[in-house]
DNA sequence: TTCGGTGCAAAAGATTTGCATATGT
DNA sequence: ACATATGCAAATCTTTTGCACCGAA
């Protein structure tokens, strides 16, 4: 089965914190992995009923946030106002098509190291960051409207 | 009175586009562009009750919309998930205090520069971009949690 | 057996929409 | 006069909460 690190994971966490171990949050988690990233609760609502019919709404988004706390997955909010989570993982930036929606990733030292300049001359600590660039991807550059 | 332009600027758009010229339009607008910046519909709407008592949230709303088409405001979405607009202005940047919630803003040509690079290396054609930098400002990186 | 977890339904918060009335052109 | 704007209340949408019951430890 794959994801055993990720699975591990949580079972560490909910461990640590003396909480249980249920067929639905491994499903979440292991549907929220599966799924391409950058999902909405929607999305993952979707996904999970589909395995296991009988699952709330409620799970998913308390299962989610548990998963955000373990340090698993990320809240983030792109410009449409939509909140979708992708998977935990640094350094990386979006390039966001707002043709089509696709979303995607793309790292830059030279960026980080600037940041870390401005940062520094504000007296500011950077904690994390986004970087989003907005247009057309390649695919959708020729393309009507 | 200030902000001539600005209002100037909307009274072209009205009027191109068959709109009505009203107190409630040029109050929000005003109110909007002396607010400090990042305003969220919530802050915009006290503020403006505040001079005229009886003007609804569906108002605030619906001019917030129109100021954007316009080219007057933007909607942005930090991570909190909270709404917020921002008078239309390009290339800059923020860096957002996770503890005071201040929001700065910087510019940065060299980051402008290799954005473009990185994007063209994708075949992708940038619209717009954002860009911050979530951690501790210099007023809050000594004080308690 | 015990305490946290789950699912449902209801609540809450943000934004939008329907509609009768008011107002700019 | 006519078409758009407004304000209210109701409707939506997303997310959270209360509660009785269920299930892992």
């Amino acid at each position: 089965m794959s994801h055993e690190v990720e699975l591990k994971t949580l079972a560490k966490y909910l461990e640590k914190n003396h909480l249980k171990q249920t067929k639905q949050r491994e499903l979440i988690l292991q549907t929220f992995l599966e799924a391409q990233r950058h999902v909405t609760s929607e999305d993952l609502y979707q996904a999970v009923r589909a395995e296991h019919s009988n699952i709330g709404y409620t799970t998913v988004y308390r299962t989610m946030k548990l998963l955000v706390e373990a340090g698993l997955a990320t809240e983030r909010h792109f410009d449409d106002g939509i909140t979708r989570y992708e998977i935990e993982h640094e350094h990386h930036d979006h390039l966001v098509c707002i043709k089509c929606g696709k979303i995607t990733e793309f790292e830059c030292e030279m960026i980080e190291k600037t940041q870390n300049e401005i940062a520094e001359s504000h007296g500011f600590e950077i904690l994390r960051h986004r970087h989003e660039l907005y247009g057309h991807c390649a695919d959708c550059r020729g393309s009507a409207n």
